[in-house]
RNA sequence: GCUGGGUUAGCGAAGUGGUCAAACGCAUCUGACUGUAAAUCAGACGGCCUUGUGCCUUCGGGGGUUCGACUCCCUCACCCAGCA
């Protein structure tokens, strides 16, 4: 994988650059838009393309389980199967592993060697290892390839972080070791390590000179934006790593997020975010507009409201319908609500970071983008 | 006209003598959602306030029985079914 900046902001850590995978070019910084189980939910393809998406998420997790990655390598990737084309990265099940094992009556068990855990499915018991997972992606044909790292939720003790760090450097080291030893990456894809810590500031640190003292192609920031911790949270776990980040390398910040999270973290330094909030709210009735507002659709406000979602929005939506037709929808259960509001959500979002781009092309984004920093 | 059944909060529908301001569903209103087991979940939903094991007004209308009635009796109105 090659990755070069091509400019940055003087007034902050925020740059542009270009990351060339094997499905083609991105523009960063970058937002993926999360398609899970093999679908943005709500939206095909085209749409994406529409929408300005350069590259999606999915999941090890629930490819894995269901169709498998045997099936999806038979036809060519997860890129050609689902007719996406583009870029894909794929998330390795390591906050899966965390989030079900949390739930569960059989819970899901870390161990120095992986994860054993339970199918949400059908309960069937299954292991993923440092080694297992990435042979999963280069089945899925996966752009970029996350490590299998251990995650704990945020507000986990200085002791149970500690042994994420240490678990996650070892997974770290021996997914490198995998990546190398099958070539993993002779074709351009890339391999990401995971930097763990909570809310510690040495931990984080520690966990960031783990992996950026490996050969990993990119460096992500994990364990934030996974369970409603809050901006103030996710913002302090960050502080700790943003100004040791390698400049030569891309920052992906995991599971970020809200509009105004993004700008925030962009002037951070971080390249590439992924996020399920434009279409979890879209589907649960929540808009978001050009401002970095959002809006609930079925506030009684809106009954009676000929005007567009946004009226700042070229988006096809927003050229087309108005906030009442919407929201009528919504109320009525027509499934078309989800899918327009899904659709702009993911407009406003990528266009967030369009502009993002142009500002700091311009050497403008602390200016620009004043308000939300 | 006769016989039987029914009338409960916006709608539907429980409740058949006290623990009923009244289950539940829908509708309505509000909130939550950050590496998607989420087109999901939570709260409010007679009125008032000092928000409490608080006060007030309710279960078609009127009257009665009872310490006490949405629940029993009488009556009126309306609705439904069958018979004329």
């Amino acid at each position: 994988m090659k990755f070069r900046v091509t400019g940055t902001d003087p007034n902050s850590q925020a740059r542009t650059g270009v990351l060339e995978t094997p499905h083609g070019q991105i523009q960063t910084p970058v937002f993926m838009p999360v398609a899970t189980a093999g679908a943005v939910k709500t939206l095909a393809p085209w749409e994406l393309s529409e929408v300005g998406a350069e590259i999606i998420l999915g999941n090890t997790y629930h490819l894995h389980l269901r169709p498998g990655a045997e099936l999806i390598a038979k036809r060519g990737g997860y890129s050609q199967w689902t007719r996406w084309g583009g870029p894909v990265l794929t998330d390795s099940g390591g906050y899966q592993a965390y989030s079900l094992g949390a739930t569960r009556a059989k819970s899901a068990k870390t161990t120095n060697d992986g994860v054993r855990f339970y199918s949400h499915i059908d309960g069937s018991k299954h292991e993923f290892t440092p080694e297992s997972v990435l042979d999963i992606q280069d089945k899925l044909g996966s752009d970029i390839v996350m490590p299998l790292d251990d995650c704990p939720p945020i507000e986990a003790s200085r002791k149970r972080v500690e042994s994420a760090v240490i678990r996650t450097r070892e997974w770290a080291t021996r997914s490198i070791e995998h990546w190398q030893k099958n070539s993993y990456g002779a074709d351009g894809r890339a391999l990401f390590g995971i930097v763990q810590g909570g809310l510690f500031e040495d931990l984080r640190q520690q966990s960031l000179r783990d992996i950026q003292d490996l050969p990993f192609d990119g460096i992500a920031v994990g364990g934030v934006a996974i369970a409603s911790e809050g901006k103030e949270k996710i913002n302090k776990a960050v502080e700790y790593v943003a100004a040791s980040l390698d400049p030569s390398r891309p920052h992906y910040l995991m599971g970020v997020g809200y509009p105004d999270d993004i700008v925030r973290m962009v002037a951070q330094g971080f390249d590439m975010f992924d996020c399920v909030l434009p279409t979890r709210l879209a589907r649960h009735g929540v808009f978001w507009t050009t401002n970095l507002r959002q809006h609930n659709l079925m506030n009684a406000q809106f009954k009676h409201d000929a005007t567009p979602l946004d009226p700042e929005c070229r988006c096809r939506i927003c050229q087309t319908f108005t906030r009442e037709y919407l929201r009528h929808l919504y109320a009525t259960g027509e499934t078309l609500a989800g899918r327009a509001l899904s659709f702009h959500n993911l407009s406003v979002t990528l266009r967030l970071m369009e502009r993002l781009r142009e500002s700091i092309s311009r050497g403008t984004l602390t200016t620009d983008f004043a308000p939300y920093l």
